[in-house]
DNA sequence: GATTTTTTGATTTACGTACATCAGAATTGG
DNA sequence: CCAATTCTGATGTACGTAAATCAAAAAATC
């Protein structure tokens, strides 16, 4: 069994009422005496029931997530696992509220920290904007005791408790490697498709991708990147377009949304040629292009892991927990046909 | 503010002592009264608060694991994950035991659940051999209410609420399609290293293998399944031997355990040719493997995920509650050389 | 209609913790 | 040594549910 506050409070010879001051850091307790109770604390091994805890003081975890307002199947779908997590909120004790900022734009972003710094939730997940003063912001928000988790988009160097996303580099890096073992002996070009280098995570990417195709496949040319601003209409013209032009293209990588434009410009231009495409996201398109071999491979972050994530995260940082790390790590999905879930 | 079992009270226009004997089925309730409460507990969305419930039962979940006595390194990892599950169990109010039964051993696995049928513990997750008397015993126990998952390896046709694994036709498909692509227009042979075609894991990544190279890649000759019985010496003897003898081995799938033979076998035999190299499970092995290119993929299943998922599913089936299908679906993980924790 | 049986209500205690109140003890300052 | 202050103990209530007891009401049986 284990031990409860009553066991603290006759091993260390004091009341039920010192041992619930210490606890709770409540003033009162002469130095030695809450030295004492320390001690019965850690000697009994004692951890206190959160669950019985949360019940007598009623408490709820208030939890903001900070999202882009950006019109992606991807954002789509983080969108709609948030809202899967407000069903679940009764049982979890979550009280989950999400906030858009203009995407891109860390101004708007460090003022709505600002304002959720004197509303004082229990936590915050934010899909960081990648610029120093909103580092500074969360910096001084860690520093205040907010537990803060970046969610997807990660913010370099800061203080913030975890990020629940994937490794971007390593996903790029991956991206290369497939692509040049399913290329193989052939040589050409490859064309990138992303959505902005503005975007931290697109970078990284890109930055994988590049550094892995010059290491291991230096007898591809890498295309300069064409950015599609995650817009099907402007990802369909930009690929079409290269497409017709360069005759030496063998593969192609997008590393950003608006793959549903991509596709079609696959489709229209591509039929003679055997290219090798990866993409990134697994959506109902890319699903489908999977399938009819338009698209070789699809790397995939599970938006459902990554919320269900920062949840625990910040709750576990609410109360002072540790967290499982292997449990916490993001994983990047790689699949194929025969994979798909 | 979410109701209570007062509410109900209220709403039904019963006394708590009857709107409790309705949610706990106990006798003594007329059924029109039963049915009054029950529209109460509907209308109102009333859910039972399952941490004040354990609190005041003082209820914990004693959980059985039965594993295989197999002397390899996943096993020895599933262990591993199942003893932090168990220094977890304070807070998770879990009380988890492992019983080891011989490998392979169907009566002896029957007989292990004749005898917790008794015991009553209120789960059971276990790794199964599948046999027709196993899944006899099995369907009997969920017929009589008790939860039972497998885990790593499933029950063909059986009753058993869940299965916590990895799809293994999946994952022998995706090692074709790697392999094939990775090998793109070279031809030859390629080997194939399982434990036992007595294991429905091996037989079933075997199936899928065996089935996408006949379709996707004709060109390829698989030569004769070389069974390993996980154990390295075997491995690295058989495997060493098909080198010797087969100039013409081009790729190698590895399916089973007993990796570090393997790799051992391919250092010494195939320093001159290139060959492409799939594995399953990531040991440090594997992983040093992967790392110099000694073997290109590493199709794995997390033990970790495995075993917090067959215990959340096992306490949820034991309050009757419903689980997030999308989180305890067992991802099968791609490694290469760029991805790996 | 009286009796037995079944159903229902009212009330209490408990789980482990939080939090508040008040009285009494120990300590400190003068 | 007394007063003021600081600490500590004792006690009670609460959270939402479980479980038990006993009395009262309702229904079923004869």
């Amino acid at each position: 069994m284990r031990p409860t506050v009553h066991d603290i409070a006759a091993a260390a010879g004091v009341s039920l009422a010192t041992v619930d001051r210490v606890l709770n850091q409540r003033p009162g307790v002469r130095h030695v005496t809450r030295e004492k109770v320390e001690t019965a604390i850690r000697e009994l091994g004692y951890v206190r029931d959160v669950a019985a805890a949360n019940l007598a003081k009623g408490r709820t975890y208030p939890l903001v997530f900070i999202l882009p307002a950006s019109d992606n199947s991807f954002m789509h779908g983080l969108n709609a696992e948030i809202r899967q997590a407000i069903l679940r909120s009764p049982a979890e004790r979550t009280d989950i509220r999400t906030i858009e900022v203009p995407a891109f734009d860390p101004a708007a972003l460090v003022s709505v920290l600002e304002e959720l710094s004197r509303e004082k939730p229990c936590g915050i997940a934010m899909v960081a904007t990648d610029a120093p003063e909103v580092r500074a912001v969360v910096d001084r928000l860690v520093r205040e005791r907010f537990p803060i988790v970046t969610l997807v988009s990660d913010l370099t160097g800061s203080l913030r408790h975890h990020y629940a996303g994937v490794d971007n580099i390593a996903a790029g890096r991956t991206a290369a490697r497939l692509l040049g073992r399913f290329l193989g002996p052939r040589k050409g070009e490859i064309a990138v498709l992303a959505g902005s280098m503005l975007v931290r995570d697109h970078r990284e990417r890109l930055e994988g991708f590049t550094a892995v195709m010059a290491e291991e496949f230096p007898d591809f040319a890498i295309l300069p990147v064409l950015e599609g601003r995650d817009d099907p209409e402007i990802a369909h013209m930009l690929v079409a377009d290269a497409l017709s032009r360069n005759a030496g293209i063998v593969g192609v990588y997008s590393l950003g949304a608006g793959n549903r434009g991509l596709i079609r410009a696959l489709k229209e231009k591509a039929v003679d040629r055997t290219l090798t495409v990866i993409a990134h996201e697994l959506t109902a398109h890319t699903r489908a292009a999977l399938l009819d071999h338009t698209i070789d491979a699809i790397l995939n972050q599970d938006a459902g892991h990554e919320v269900r994530s920062a949840v625990r995260v910040l709750k576990a940082k609410a109360d002072g927990l540790a967290v499982i790390a292997a449990q916490e790590r993001i994983r990047l999905d790689i699949f194929l046909k025969d994979n798909l879930p």
